[in-house]
DNA sequence: GAAGATTGACACCTCAATCTTA
DNA sequence: TAAGATTGAGGTGTCAATCTTC
């Protein structure tokens, strides 16, 4: 390949569509973390770990995976949730290493009070705001971008 | 208004949305960051605060609103960067309460360094892996989901 | 040796309170 | 009184190193 003499600039377009990905981000986010901690006392991060384990126990490496969090970051949260009586680790039965987690009765009764309010600001602040159309797209173009980089592309 | 009885439950096609966006939110970032981190030494967020100065001085309260921080967050960073000789504060002329923040020399070798490759990578990982109808269908949904939500609507 | 989980040290950010100037 | 900026306290996350089990 020929030496990299170009530099690298951002088009008007494709500015606007990393910027606005970057703050259409950080201010949904925000607001949806002000209303959580406000009303339940729960992070983000704490509810999408009662949301992953809503429908059953789930093991650390795979939460720490679903809700974006490195292993030690996971094991600072599930210690707080588990402070607060709100789930517990189980050994898992299949993997002397592995903790199976799952909400205790007052963990549920926490994430159902907050699930609702949630899922509904969800779709006020961000689903409804887009077309049929636009959650189409987004659906078939997320997967796309999730896939980590292959390595090896910048050295 | 009738009572609101029926829970709020996301289709899995909103739950592609939301939760993709939230994915590759994380995944984008992580690996701009880890890349930024290794190679020059700064965060994703003094890297974006560089990127605001690289035209022009910009005031304390326009950065903290440009890299989406808030006003003590940013007076750390500022610190920080001061710290290294990077940037500097100078007293705004016609504001006594306000400071422009400016690139050192140093600091504009630093941004020069570093833009090319963020630039690069956000190109690789982001950018080229959407279509141009992609493109125009981001760049104009993301102002309305930049719009924080109006008050009152979850009291 | 590799993988799951944890630990301790540390970095970054937010919040509430404060100071200064408009 | 409000707005810009800062301070100190506290919370949450990452990283490197470690322990245990596969």
């Amino acid at each position: 390949m020929a030496a990299r003499s170009k530099p690298a600039v951002f088009t008007r377009r494709q500015k606007a569509v990393w910027a606005g990905f970057l703050h259409a981000h950080a201010a949904i986010t925000r607001a949806l973390s002000e209303a959580m901690e406000r009303e339940h006392g729960l992070t983000l991060n704490e509810f999408e770990v009662l949301l992953c384990l809503s429908d059953e126990p789930v093991r650390m490496r795979d939460l720490a995976t679903r809700a974006s969090l490195t292993p030690s970051g996971l094991t600072g949260l599930i210690d707080r949730l588990e402070g607060r009586g709100i789930l517990r680790r189980c050994p898992c039965a299949d993997d002397g290493r592995s903790y199976l987690v799952e909400l205790t009765d007052e963990g549920r009764a926490v994430y159902e009070a907050a699930v609702d309010g949630h899922v509904r600001r969800v779709q006020d602040w961000f689903l409804a705001r887009l077309s049929a159309e636009e959650h189409r797209v987004l659906a078939d173009l997320w997967p796309r971008l999730a896939a980590p980089p292959r390595s090896g592309v910048h050295p």
